[in-house]
DNA sequence: TTTATCACCGTTATAATGTTACATTTTTTA
DNA sequence: TAAAAAATGTAACATTATAACGGTGATAAA
C-alpha cells in the first residue's frame, strides 16, 4: 500500500482502487496501451495534476500549474488533454464544480457517483450497480433509452462530522 | 387538461403535475404565499419564460428576452430571479447544460431526476422514492450525511427512437 | 413623524469557464 | 519517402456567472 499522505480521503479507504499518483499513472498508461491511443506527455501531466490536488481541480486552475512547467500552455491545451481523459473513463467531470477528478476505477462498469463533502471539498466516487440499475429500470419503463447519468450529491463526510 | 399544444414533453404524460405556463404560475404563486416570500414581477416573468420555452434555457436565452420587456435587465436581474427560483423550489438548474427548467411538482419530497434527449433537447423530471432512497442508503452507510443530490441522464426519448 | 432597517433592483464592471479557427508540428500509415 | 492523420501552438472570441455599490420603496421601531 502507498504512503497514507499521498491519499488523505481517508474516509472511505475500502473503496480505493487507486491510492496515489503513481497507481493512477500505471494504470493509465495500462489503459491507453490496451485501447491503442496515445497517452502523450500532456495529457499525462494533466492526469498527474488531477491526481496530486487531491480535491477537484478546476481548468484553469490546471492551466496555471502546467504553464509554470510548459510556457506555451492555454486553454485549449487544458481541454483537449481533459476530453482525452473523460473520453477514455481517466477523468471525471463534475458538472456541479466545474472541476475535475481522476477516476479511482477507469473501466468500472457502472456509473459513478461523486460524494462532495460541502465543509472540506473532498470528493469520494462510488460505484453502485444497484442504483444504476435502478436508474436504467425506470428509465427504460418510460421508454428512454439511457447512455449516461451523472449522479453528484452533495453532504457532510464523516471527518467533518466530527 | 389544459391544451396539448402548451406541452409538447409527450412522452410522459402521466409524470406530469403541472402541464403549462398557468398551472405553474398559480402553483408558485400559492408555494410563494405559503412561504412567504415575494414572487415579484421580475421573479414570476422569469418563471413564465422558463415555462414557455419548453425545453431547458440558459441565463443569457432568458436575459435576451426580459430585455425586449425589460430594457434595463443585466445580468443579475436574471440570475438573482433564478436564485430565489432555485431556492424555493421553482425551477431547477441542469448542471451539464447550464440551463434551467421549471419543477414539475414544486414541494416534491425525492430528488428529481433529469432525462435529457440527447436528439430533441426534451428533458423530463422523474421523481423517485425508490432512487432517492438507495443513493442516501448508500451514502449513509459510507457515513455521509446526504444533504442534496443531482441526478441527469442522457440518452433517447421514445419518439426520438422513432 | 422621523429614523432605521431590510429586501429588492439598477448599473457597471469584471471574473471564470469554455470554444473556434487556423497554422504548424509530430506521428503514423501506405 | 510521401501522404494522411493526429496532436499541438496560438490568437481571438464566446458564454456563463459574480462582485460591488448605490438607489428605491416598504416595513418597523423610536
Ligand atoms: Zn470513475
Ligand atoms: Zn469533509
Ligand atoms: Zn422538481
Ligand atoms: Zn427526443
Amino acid at each position: 500500500m502507498p504512503p497514507e499522505k499521498d491519499n488523505p480521503r481517508a474516509w472511505d479507504k475500502s473503496h480505493y482502487h487507486l491510492a496515489c499518483v503513481e497507481d493512477a499513472v500505471a494504470k493509465a498508461h495500462q489503459i491507453c496501451s490496451e485501447k491503442g491511443v496515445r497517452l502523450t506527455p500532456t495529457r499525462l501531466r494533466i492526469l498527474e495534476l488531477i491526481w496530486r490536488s487531491h480535491k477537484p481541480i478546476g481548468a484553469y486552475a490546471l492551466l496555471d500549474e502546467i504553464k509554470l512547467e510548459h510556457k506555451s500552455a492555454a486553454p485549449p491545451t487544458v481541454y483537449r488533454a481533459l476530453d482525452f481523459l473523460i473520453e477514455h473513463g481517466l477523468v471525471h467531470r463534475i458538472q456541479s464544480l466545474n472541476a475535475f477528478v481522476g477516476c479511482n476505477d477507469p473501466g468500472h462498469v457502472y456509473s459513478g457517483i461523486i460524494l462532495i463533502c460541502n465543509d472540506c471539498g473532498d470528493v469520494l466516487e462510488m460505484d453502485d450497480a444497484k442504483i444504476s440499475e435502478t436508474i436504467a429500470l425506470y428509465t427504460n419503463n418510460l421508454g428512454f433509452q439511457l447512455s449516461s447519468q451523472s449522479i453528484e450529491a452533495n453532504g457532510t463526510c464523516p471527518g467533518c462530522r466530527g
